[in-house]
DNA sequence: AAATTAATGTGTTATAATTACATATCTGTA
DNA sequence: TACAGATATGTAATTATAACACATTAATTT
């Protein structure tokens, strides 16, 4: 806006102060996690008599002293806990009619956590995880909302070592492989699938085994340290492209 | 948000009104041309004291009744005389100190348009054309904001037809090379992107020739219709990415 | 009119990436 | 001790990419 909010002064005195700043901003989180072989989405039950039965995003309006990112630390904090999660800003939602109580922007983020690691206190909270292959409706916009950022997911996990957050520190390229195919929706060959990540060299082998596993234990990797958090642009972004 | 706005009925009250509802939301324009074998972006001088002498990109406060993708269309509009521009959203810039009136979040949008076909009236606006490589300072944080969508841009150009809304309607391969260099700042094998070009089979024949080139004409081609103005996934996205 | 210039139009070969596929080995369990 | 089910690994076929050369055409110059 910037030069509008300047150069159209005559216009704007016109038009209500409220016209321009009625308007709220939320953000709404996205937080994926995996377990049981499945990946899964944070969802709280709605209160809204609109929305009765189903389920929404974590979200809340956001402050004057706060950007949008550090809205989401916020509510990831406040609602479970959870402190220092990857997080990533997907898509701004803005139909006039996506909320009830009045017109509500909303920008987007997604978040992947250790499911297991980050013990959140679900108990006193409404809080669930829900297979997010299961979720077939939810409040608001709130399933296209989700469905852009699993798409979004997609696309990251093929290009970044981002998939990693929502693994344990250390695990087994079994685990990794059929978190990728939770992800991305198909089954992968086992000894391609290894071959690309050994080239990828994003891994330690630190020399320890499975345990407590029904079968022959695998190896246990770790994420070499400098890919943490990161989001880094791996090769197949350099790469020729399109490929031009 | 939605259910912060609910849920917390008690905390939203102690807090002002204003601190939620004095945010105002911008839209701003990356507007792209193409023109003289340089990528061009469409900028504006801020009349803000603050960034006396530099440029900016086009924005507005966003309305009441509109959602954020009819705002740039009505900015486009307005400010350009265009319409039925390709638009695509990128990203949201929320610093609570970007613009130096009060806080004021942006949802950047790239576009791109056909300079020359499109011929807009600059004379009476403060619009210009200035090629993409010289920009070194815009006002606010608009230098981010381009890059942001020049970045998208360069992801969008390798994975789907976007390209042509940069060209006019007839075009010769030679023109196409150009535009994807020009765009990805990288210089492309003249046989090798034919090849290319020519299995994605975007493109018609149609028994044309180039007219008024200082050398020997090339053939021209249009976008088959079904491409035109869509944001189709192609089998860049689809294939076995990451590739796993 | 012929020679020159600068671009078009096309193909092959070498390399690299991807896919499909099979066997031996190890460990927990019955 | 045999079995089941998983780990670990390699090779060949296919496909995609990158590097590279020559004949052709039309505008321009001589």
């Amino acid at each position: 806006m910037e030069n509008g909010l300047q150069l159209k002064t005559a216009e704007i005195e016109k038009i209500s102060h409220l016209d321009y700043f009625n308007i709220a901003i939320s953000v709404d989180c996205v937080i994926f996690g995996y377990d049981q072989k499945e990946l899964k989405v944070l969802l709280i039950k709605s209160d809204l008599k609109e929305f009765a039965g189903l389920y929404s995003l974590l979200g809340d309006l956001i402050r004057i002293p706060e950007n949008l990112k550090e809205a989401s630390y916020r509510i990831l904090k406040e609602r479970t806990g959870l402190e220092d999660v990857y997080l990533e800003q997907v898509h701004a939602f803005s139909a006039v009619d996506r909320h009830p109580s009045g017109r509500v922007i909303t920008i987007a983020y997604y978040s992947l956590i250790d499911i297991n690691h980050h013990k959140l206190k679900l108990s006193h909270n409404e809080l669930h995880w829900h297979a997010v292959d299961d979720i077939k409706k939810l409040a608001f916009d709130h399933k296209l909302i989700m469905d852009t950022c699993l798409q979004r997911l997609r696309q990251q996990v093929l290009e970044n070592p981002v998939i990693f957050n929502l693994l344990p520190e250390k695990f087994s390229l079994r685990q990794l492989q059929e978190l990728y195919q939770a992800i991305l929706g198909v089954k992968l060959d086992r000894r391609n699938f290894r071959k690309k990540i050994s080239v990828k060299d994003w891994l330690v082998d630190i020399d320890e085994m499975e345990e407590n596993v029904p079968h022959r234990p695998g190896k246990v990797y770790k994420l070499k340290p400098e890919f943490r958090k990161k989001n880094r642009v791996s090769k197949a972004l350099i790469n020729n492209g399109m490929s031009l």
